[in-house]
RNA sequence: GCCCAUGUAGCUCAGCGGUAGAGCACUCCCUUGGUAAGGGAGAGGUCGACAGUUCAAUUCUGUCCAUGGGCACCA
């Protein structure tokens, strides 16, 4: 005699084993019409469960997120049936659930076009009309094996084969179309409304390139139409923040044929980029840090002894001379290392803080360049602190303090951690694997970060924790890091003299706050849309005249604002002035000051910002003072 | 590197087996105008590169390069 406990405290008790459609019918018929699930004690389960005892039972429908979720998880099912329907070859792999939407993995001989989308989506259509019932089967793992080999789905039969033993093998049928499947599902295909197929793209089988790669097709689904028109409209909107977009708009930068992921920065590009390296240069001098500057070639051997060339030679470039091989350097931790050995250091010297705006270059794979966010030549603002054993939590939970003040100071406040631990390529015994990744779960919790843990993800010589941010279009990025390293000092000869006057090793930690001056830049453009703060706007003030006779007026007020220190041009051109005004607001200028025959009489300025908010008229002093105080206080700008 | 798509004027894009078109930007002229586009005229392109098919290729085919979206990679 199961006893139903509802969310709201409800109870029903029921004279035998029922259903979670059935309590939902017992509740009310709407209810019954709107079951996509059901949550039996937290376990998200099929309106066909069975609940036989007590449980606390919650009947999910559009309205909660799991149910999206069955959603998007059931139209990938939908998906490979009509792929099935269309193209019998088709060999159907896996569908997750992924944020906005699903995908789904098929080998097929000949790549889907944009026509066979088209076909897919309209065929999904129709089977969802069928309003086809969902079933779910548990099998024996050696038939449901047997079954799929049969039905020549070769990986499924793989799939299963590598279910642990003593787990259900569930099986889920609708209609012709069985797919192996943890579920749950929808109870019938007529749930599934708002869909739409959204691209194909290559991907390997089971995320390994060694292996055959599939077909992806992604696609969106949602509860109710116009959540998905607000979703695609929300990607149209990004796509205007897309930084490239911005970068020629604004007149930052170029990129082109003769040397793909390198960035020709321009005037304005250059001042934002300045902008940006000062303010970095303030933080090293005021954490402790000594700026240096390494060379950009390095004799191959070095690298070799780093362990560089040993992981990364494929990615390296390379350049000779009278019978010597160097590499270009994509890293400078082996360039502090010389320096640190050039003394004989103690360990009153530690910790020793060495800063550098390190530019390097990769060789990266053509696939992996975007935009100025993943490029070939690029800077970073990379650190390494040379320390003892004691100290690694210290400064590891002084630098996450920093990372965040950084970050705010540039606008961006949401930030996720991850801490990514031991590869399977690595160097270094466990032993001192299991120090360095304690040590970082310790400074995290120190910084009472919430972090989410990468196995297999980290540097070949240690672990690290990596801040991201979002794109645009919601991408994550790596920006900052903090490495710890036990490895490297040793292999390239760095000692201390300790306390009990003997040499010692000092560990290394690798870090950076921006990551690459370019990334950052790039997530700051698409941040703001390109209406940057202004402390790191290129261009601060424009000052317009409205005819002719106030140009003297005009470079008068241009030249006394240029000598308070803002960096300000004078548009003297003969056009309307709200021609310039509109030209200079898409420019996301951020003070357009107008002066005219008033202004000239009165000795004063009157000021727009470019989001067209009127500050009235005032002396070009008290101008000067605001905006001085605004580029100090690094806020934002309207 | 792999899969798919794309590459035409400075930018955004249309077009087509018979050697190219729009809007904006640019130059010149008129206009001296008070807070997001005043009017007129003009100039500008070996249609990504190289091969092939063809009487004829920007258009069709192939290779390469680059870009975009994914995958893989990311010290």
């Amino acid at each position: 005699m199961p006893v139903v406990t509802l969310p709201d405290g409800s109870r029903r008790e029921f004279a035998q084993a029922v259903t979670v459609a059935e309590v939902a019918q017992s509740v009310g018929a709407g209810l019954a019409r709107a079951a996509l699930a059901g949550k039996v004690d937290g376990r998200l389960v099929d309106t066909s469960f069975c609940v036989s005892g007590d449980v606390q039972l919650a009947i999910v429908t559009d309205k909660d997120r799991e149910g999206l979720e069955v959603i998007r998880h059931s139209t990938a099912h939908l998906m490979a049936y009509a792929v099935k329907e269309l193209f019998p070859a088709a060999q159907v792999t896996i569908g997750p659930v992924i944020e906005n939407g699903f995908y789904y993995d098929f080998a097929f001989a000949r790549p889907f076009t944009p026509d066979d989308l088209a076909a897919i989506e309209i065929r999904m259509g129709e089977i969802a009309r069928r309003d086809l019932p969902v079933r779910r089967e548990v099998w024996q793992r050696d038939e449901a094996i047997a079954f799929f080999r049969s039905i020549g789905e070769h990986y499924k039969a793989e799939l299963i084969d590598a279910i642990p033993p003593g787990e259900e093998v569930s099986l889920y049928r609708e209609g012709d179309f069985v797919d192996l499947c943890r579920g749950p599902h929808v109870p019938s295909t007529g749930k599934l409304k708002v869909f739409k197929l959204m691209k194909v793209a290559g991907a390997y089988w089971r995320g390994d390139h060694r292996n055959e790669q599939l077909q992806r097709i992604y696609g969106t689904a949602w509860t109710r139409k116009e959540d998905q028109e607000a979703y695609l409209h929300m990607l149209e909107e990004a796509e205007k923040r897309d930084h490239r977009k911005l970068g020629r708009q604004l007149d930052l930068f170029h990129l082109q044929d003769e040397a793909p992921g390198m960035v020709f920065w321009h005037a304005n590009g250059w001042t934002v980029w300045q902008a940006v390296e000062q303010y970095m240069r303030g933080v090293y001098r005021d954490n402790g840090y000594q700026e240096v500057k390494c060379p950009q070639i390095l004799d191959r051997s070095l690298w070799e002894r780093s362990g560089h060339w040993e992981n990364f030679k494929e990615n390296m470039f390379t350049t000779e001379s009278e019978k010597r091989e160097y590499a270009i350097k994509p890293m400078n931790c082996p360039g502090h290392i010389q320096i640190f050995n050039t003394g004989l250091r103690s360990y009153r010297d530690l910790p020793l803080r060495y800063g550098e705006f390190g530019s390097c270059h990769r060789n990266e794979p053509s696939g992996a360049l975007h935009g100025i966010m993943r490029v070939r030549g690029f800077t970073q603002d990379d650190g390494h602190i040379f320390c003892t054993e004691d100290q690694i939590q210290d400064e590891v939970t002084i630098f996450n303090d920093l990372v965040r003040k950084v970050y705010a100071d540039f606008g961006f406040h949401e930030v996720t951690v991850k801490l990514a631990l031991r590869p399977e390529k690595r160097v270094g015994s466990d032993e001192v694997w299991d120090k360095a990744e304690l040590a970082l779960r310790a400074a995290l919790r120190a910084s009472r970060l919430d972090w989410d843990e990468l196995p297999g993800e980290g540097a070949f010589y240690g672990p690290k924790i990596e801040f991201h941010i979002k794109d645009a279009i919601g991408r994550s990025w790596q920006c900052g890091t903090m490495q710890v390293d036990f490895s490297m000092p040793q292999r390239l000869g760095a000692e201390y003299v300790g306390d009990d006057n003997s040499r010692h090793t000092p560990v290394m930690l690798h870090r950076a706050i921006l990551g690459s001056l370019e990334r950052f830049i790039g997530m700051l453009l698409e941040n703001c849309t390109g209406a940057l703060p202004l402390w790191l706007s290129p261009v601060q003030v424009v000052v317009l005249n409205i005819s002719e006779k106030q140009a003297d007026y005009a470079s008068h007020v241009a030249r006394t604002l240029r000598l308070a220190g803002l960096r300000v041009e004078c548009d003297l051109r003969n056009e309307k002035i709200t021609y310039k005004i509109r030209e200079h607001s898409l420019n996301k200028l951020p003070y357009q000051i107008v002066v005219g025959d008033k202004e000239v009489a009165a000795d004063l300025v009157a000021v727009r910002t470019r989001g067209g908010r009127d500050l009235g008229q005032m002396p070009v002093e008290v101008l000067a003072r605001q905006l001085l105080d605004e580029v100090a206080a690094r806020s934002g700008t309207a």
